[in-house]
RNA sequence: GGAGAGUUGGCAGAGUGGUCGAUUGCGGCAGUCUUGAAAACUGUUGACUGUUACAGGUCCGGGGGUUCGAAUCCCUCACUCUCCGCCA
C-alpha cells in the first residue's frame, strides 16, 4: 500500500513512476487524492463535533461532582442535538474512509527509476547472462522423461493421493530435494541469515500484510473451516514476523532465511509449457528476507542478487538475470530481478528466483517501523528473494547433466545428497 | 472437547462510571555529581491522526451496545493461562 503523504507531496513523481506499469494508474492517484481531501474535511467536521461533546461531558462531570445537579441537567439538554449530528458525521466519514482505503489498496507499488517501461515479458531487460548454453547429445530427454527413467518422481501417484501438480518424490529424487534444501540453507547461514521455520499456514491479516490479500486471493488455498491460508511462499509468514513491530535502528538490516513448501492454486494458468516440474501446486523453496532502512535497501537488493548468483554458480548452471519491466512486475514490488536457468532439453529459460525490493509498500501494510536516531518512527523497506525454488533447478540439473552413464550431480551438491551420479 | 481465570503503555502491575491517555516500579533517554564509570539524585519517556505552529481527535485484546460521559457496565468474537480429557 502506497503512503498517502507520499502521493500528496510527490504527486507527479508517483504518477510518473506508476505509469511504467500502466498509465491508467496515474488517474487513480488523482481519484485517491480527491477522496483524501474529502475524507479529511469530513473528519474535521466530525472531530469538531466530538471536541464539543467531550467538553460538555466534562462540564457535566464537574457540576455533578460539586452537586449542581440542575445546571448539569441543563447542559445535558444541549448534548442531544450534538449526538444527532454525530451520527451522520460519523457515517459520512466512515463511508469516505472505506472508499479511500479500497482505492488506495488497489494501487500497485511505484516502480524504481531503473525499471524498464513495458507490458510483456519480452520487454524485460537481460542484465547478465552467465555460462554457455549446453548442447545435448542426440536423444537427450526432457526432465519428465528422465524422472521416469530413473524413478525419481511419480506424478501419477501424486495425482492419486492429492491431485495433479502434487508430485511424489522418491529414492534419489527425494534425496535431491532434501539435499538442495540443506545446501541452500547452509549457504544462507554462511551469508549471515538467521534460520526460521515458520508456520506453513497464515491468517488473513498476514495475507494482507505482504500483499496476497485482497488482490491475489484466488492463488492461495483457503481452509474455510479455520479461515487459514496455505502459504504460497515463506515470504508471507517470515515477513509477517515484523507486522505491528517497531524495530531498533541498530538491529537493521534483519536477515532471515526459511525453507517451506509452497502451495499455489495456479488457477487458470495451466496449458502448454507446464509439463513435469515446470509448474506445480506444491513445491519446495528456500526464501531469504531482509528488513532494511530505506537508504540501504537497494544496496541490499544487490547483495541478495549476488547471493542468488553464487548459488547458481556453485550448481554450475547456465543462468541469466532479468530486470523486470513495469508490466511484468509483481503488484507489491518496486524492483524485481528474475533469475532463469537454461533448460537444455526444453531449450527454454525457466524462472528459478525472483528477488525484489518492496520499499515501504509492504511495510506500510505491516506497520513495520523503526525508530530513528531523532526518535521518529519510520517505515522500513522489505526485500525478499528465492534462494532458491527447487523444481526447476532439479529439472535443469537433470536435463543439462545427462550423460549416457547417468546424471552427473554438481560437485557442491554431492556432500548433501550422498551420491555423485543418478543412474 | 469440558470447567474456571485472565487480556491495561518496552516490561511488571494499579485502576470498577466523571480532569484517566491512564498511579507506581523496572527499563530507556537527558542532566547533576565523577578523571571516567557505577551508585545516588533530578527531569523526561506510548502509538496513530492533525496543524505553519498551537489546538483538536482516536487508541486500555478485536467488534458492537448502554450513557451527557466507559479502561471501568452489557453483548459478542479472538487469544492466553490453570485443571480434566485426547494425543505426535
Amino acid at each position: 500500500m502506497l503512503q498517502l503523504h507520499y502521493l500528496r507531496e510527490h504527486t507527479q513523481e508517483a504518477k510518473d513512476r506508476i505509469s511504467k506499469r500502466n498509465p491508467a494508474h496515474a488517474a487513480v492517484i488523482d481519484e485517491v487524492l480527491a477522496l483524501d481531501e474529502q475524507t479529511r474535511a469530513a473528519k474535521q467536521l466530525m472531530e469538531a463535533n466530538q471536541a464539543e461533546a467531550n467538553k460538555l461531558a466534562k462540564q457535566i462531570g464537574e457540576l455533578m461532582k460539586s452537586g449542581q445537579r440542575d445546571e448539569a441537567e441543563a447542559i445535558k439538554q444541549q448534548t442531544a442535538s450534538l449526538k444527532e449530528q454525530a451520527r451522520s458525521l460519523e457515517e459520512n466519514t466512515k463511508t469516505l474512509e472505506e472508499e479511500l482505503f479500497n482505492k488506495l489498496v488497489s494501487l500497485p507499488n511505484t516502480p524504481h527509476e531503473s525499471v524498464p517501461i513495458g507490458k510483456t515479458p519480452e520487454e524485460n531487460v537481460t542484465v547478465l547472462e552467465s555460462g554457455s548454453l549446453p548442447v545435448l547429445a542426440e536423444g537427450a530427454l526432457p526432465h519428465w522423461e528422465l524422472i521416469t527413467k530413473y524413478n525419481l518422481i511419480d506424478f501419477e501417484l501424486g495425482t492419486k493421493i492429492a491431485g495433479a501438480g502434487f508430485p511424489v518424490y522418491r529414492g534419489k529424487g527425494a534425496r535431491m530435494q532434501r539435499g538442495l534444501v540443506n545446501f541452500f540453507l547452509d549457504e544462507a547461514l554462511k551469508a549471515g541469515y538467521e534460520e526460521i521455520v515458520p508456520p506453513f499456514v497464515v491468517n488473513a491479516e498476514s495475507g494482507f500484510g505482504t500483499g496476497q490479500l485482497p488482490d491475489k486471493e484466488g492463488q492461495m488455498y483457503h481452509m474455510q473451516v479455520d479461515d487459514l491460508y496455505l502459504i504460497p511462499t515463506a515470504e508471507v509468514p517470515i515477513t509477517n514476523i515484523y507486522r505491528d513491530v517497531i524495530l531498533k535502528e541498530e538491529d537493521l538490516p534483519l536477515k532471515n532465511v526459511g525453507y517451506s513448501p509452497c502451495f499455489r492454486r495456479e488457477a487458470g494458468s495451466w496449458g502448454a509449457h507446464v509439463r513435469g516440474l515446470n509448474r506445480l501446486h506444491q513445491f519446495e523453496k528456500v526464501e531469504i528476507v531482509q528488513i532494511a532502512k530505506p537508504e540501504q535497501s537497494y544496496q541490499i537488493l544487490d547483495e541478495m542478487v549476488k547471493h542468488v548468483q553464487g548459488l547458481l554458480e556453485k550448481l554450475e548452471l547456465p543462468y541469466r538475470i532479468l530486470r523486470l519491466c513495469g508490466g511484468d512486475m509483481g503488484f507489491t514490488s518496486a524492483l524485481t530481478y528474475d533469475f532463469e536457468t537454461y533448460s537444455a532439453a526444453q531449450q527454454r529459460w525457466l524462472e528459478v528466483s525472483s528477488t525484489s525490493n518492496f520499499e515501504s509498500f509492504q511495510a506500510n501494510r505491516l506497520k513495520c517501523r523503526y525508530k530513528t536516531k531523532e526518535g521518529k518512527n519510520q517505515l522500513v523497506h522489505t526485500l525478499n528473494g528465492s534462494a532458491l525454488a527447487l523444481p526447476r533447478i532439479l529439472a535443469t540439473i537433470l536435463e543439462n547433466n545427462q550423460t549416457p552413464e547417468g546424471i552427473i550431480i554438481p560437485k557442491a551438491l554431492v556432500p548433501y545428497v550422498g551420491f555423485d551420479t543418478i543412474s
